[in-house]
DNA sequence: TCTGGGGTCCTAGGACCC
DNA sequence: TCTGGGGTCCTAGGACCC
């Protein structure tokens, strides 16, 4: 781990509905929601009246009368998304991307070359505001955790800098429910032996908090309480799945409409997986039943594929196979994801090595050599350790 | 608080192989 | 016929995140 606060976590405040805000100048200042029958985002004002994103849309308007309700324009928020993620990596090619407007960024290069990490993420966020006109949040701190943190508790429009001296401090007052990874479920569950508090959590044994939370949750958690998180920033990650869904109104569905939703939900998600150059070999067909219990069925394909027929094809028999639950409970949710995807690349992890840029050119130059000139498209450092990407080769 | 659409990761059991 | 231990893949469910 660095000795020093390295790690930035920077984080587009309200993000769809501050980038409505800045389209239209008559919401600046007004509470903004997002979405219609449910809340996709709400600004600042909005958010102060209670309404929290994931709502259902009848109960913000009560909490929120005078709020302007807009629809989603995910076109802009994806060219928004794309100019401050140059910025980042205009900022260090170090960047671990987490969703459309957060991502981890290592500094810790940088130093010598531009300045120490606060002044960094004191210039990310003018640069953010000034060129792309959004509010962005930064936590900085020595981990990624503490860094996600730090900026959950600096929002909105924020810096907040975690020096190593002060972690703990910082840290062990704040509520449980404030770690990455402590949902209602575990909150409830600490909340039963009294536990409010991270620094409580600190002070029991991992033995505890095993038997409590079984054996991944606990030791993630007694390890985040004494902030040990070794996980380096990551470059290049992919997606593994991808996915559509669709939320069904009340009434019984003949079979022939959940056919028709199966059918349009697979060929979203293939012309998106095609577009994407990828294709993958796990179909799993997502319901959720009436009394909102849910259930997933997954058929596995001998080989990748980014065509409809084959994917649609599992789909079905496992819609089939699903019918007489359908009929018992109803339906309000057909969902269909396509996993275990395979961009036809491989990753080669190279030794880490004390100059791994020197390391990734020889190793780029030995396939070079072997295979051909074509064989590298891509060549990026994962982390700090060098590793480079390359078509799949002939077996 | 009655719930949209997009994801990630973990666990546990069973099949199968060596 | 009965037997151990390890590893990988697949399926299903659950918690969590934005």
């Amino acid at each position: 781990m660095p000795s020093d606060a390295t790690i930035l976590h920077a984080d587009l405040d309200a993000f769809y509905a501050s980038v409505e805000q800045r389209d239209d100048p008559r919401l600046r200042g007004r509470p903004v929601i997002v979405g219609g029958g449910v809340v996709l985002a709400a600004s600042y004002e909005a958010k102060a009246r209670g309404v929290r994103s994931a709502m259902g849309g009848r109960q913000a308007r009560r909490l929120c009368p005078d709020a302007v309700v807009v629809p989603p324009r995910m076109a802009a928020y994806t060219a928004a998304s794309r100019a401050v993620f140059e910025i980042f990596r205009r900022t260090t090619p170090l960047v671990e991307g987490l969703s459309i407007d957060e991502a981890f960024l290592d500094v810790g290069g940088l130093r010598r070359l531009v300045g120490p990490p606060a002044d960094i993420a004191a210039a990310l966020r003018r640069e953010v505001r000034a060129q792309v006109g959004l509010p962005i949040t930064v936590g900085v701190a020595r981990t990624k955790f503490l860094a996600k943190v730090a900026s959950g508790v600096a929002k909105p429009d924020g810096l907040l800098v975690v020096a190593p001296k002060r972690e703990l401090a910082f840290l062990h007052p704040l509520p449980v429910d404030r770690l990455w990874g402590v949902g209602p479920v575990t909150a409830a569950k600490l909340r039963e032996r009294g536990i409010r508090t991270v620094g409580q959590v600190a002070r029991l044994d991992e033995p505890t908090l095993v038997s409590l939370l079984g054996p991944g949750a606990g030791r993630h958690l007694h390890a985040l309480a004494h902030n040990r998180d070794p996980r380096a920033v990551q470059v290049g990650r992919r997606r593994s799945s991808m996915g559509a869904q669709h939320a069904l109104g009340g009434g019984p569905h003949p079979p022939t409409e959940l056919d028709a939703v199966l059918a349009g939900l697979v060929d979203r998600v293939t012309g998106r997986m095609r577009a994407a150059r990828r294709s993958g070999r796990t179909v799993t067909l997502r319901l959720r039943f009436g009394d909102y219990t849910r259930a997933t069925r997954a058929h596995t394909l001998g080989k990748p594929t980014a065509q409809t027929a084959p994917l649609l094809g599992a789909a079905r028999t496992l819609l089939r196979s699903a019918l007489p639950e359908i009929d018992a409970r109803g339906v309000t949710l057909i969902g269909v994801s396509v996993g275990n995807l395979d961009d036809g690349h491989v990753q080669l992890t190279l030794p880490f090595t004390r100059d791994p840029g020197m390391e990734l050119d020889a190793a780029v130059d030995a396939v070079r050599d072997r295979f051909g000139s074509a064989a590298v498209t891509r060549a990026v450092l994962l982390g700090r350790d060098p590793g480079l990407e390359m078509p799949r080769l002939p077996d």
